[in-house]
DNA sequence: TGTTAACGTGCACATTTATGCACATATAAA
DNA sequence: TTTATATGTGCATAAATGTGCACGTTAACA
């Protein structure tokens, strides 16, 4: 097992190896999460509903170039991906922020992040290693 | 000062209105890093950096399908987002994770988000407000 | 000096993604 | 029932992006 000194102390880093703990971060990495973070649109869109809170497809569009259909499809991924809340009321489709969700997804790509630099880069990642 | 229960978290209530929030918000939002957090095959890059430590393109081409020219346009954009570190010894040139800014920048984002939620969706996001 | 290895880059091509129009569906209102 | 409103969806098109090849450059090596 592998440790490090700390002072006169022996301490152990960790108990997983290199192999596990990139598994766990290749396995709880989304790709269609940061996708859908990567569209400046779609920021605008999630920019509106924190200003304005739930709203319709409709009102998003006004404040926006974009047609009506173009918003809808952006809605609809951010639904899919779960950082949006979608509620059907009579004719409209209501959208909020599913802020627990954003939040969560974000805290467990960085946790899994920070645990595996820490195991495989324990140096800040090898600079001349 | 004022506070109130997030999930398990207590979040201070500021004295920001949504507007200053939200500018914040936007001017921290970076697409290009999202956008390269986005694409599988520069994860699979990344997975091979925390695998291995500092390397070389030709290392980390042997590892994958693509060919050499590709791996080291997407190792040039990670090092232009800032994710990893680039260093040209004679003929090699070495990338490793910077995990310093990997992690700064997640964080960063992250906390934008929280106060983002916490400022403008008081009530995780205005369900049938 | 000539040769080889490692890399960057221009270019063409394929795939993905964003966009807008036209149309179908569902529901409220007259 | 007829009309108007709000939305989803198929389709074509444009833009962005990933990919590989060919070639030029740089530096080590014989």
């Amino acid at each position: 097992m592998c440790a490090y000194i700390y002072g006169t102390m022996k301490i152990p880093i960790h108990t997983k190896t290199r192999e596990e703990v990139l598994k766990e971060f290749a396995e709880a990495y989304d790709a269609r999460f940061f996708k859908t973070l990567s569209e400046p649109v779609r920021i605008q869109i999630l920019c509106y509903l924190m200003m304005n809170g739930r709203s319709d497809i409709g009102s998003i569009t006004e404040s926006m170039p974009q047609d009506r259909s173009v918003v809808s499809r952006h809605l609809n991924q951010m639904h899919e991906v779960g950082i949006l809340r979608c509620e059907k009321e009579t004719r409209h489709m209501f959208y909020s922020i599913n802020g627990q969700v954003f939040i969560d997804k974000l805290e467990g790509f960085l946790s899994q992040i920070k645990k595996s630099v820490s195991v495989c880069c324990p140096s800040d990642c090898c600079p001349k290693q």
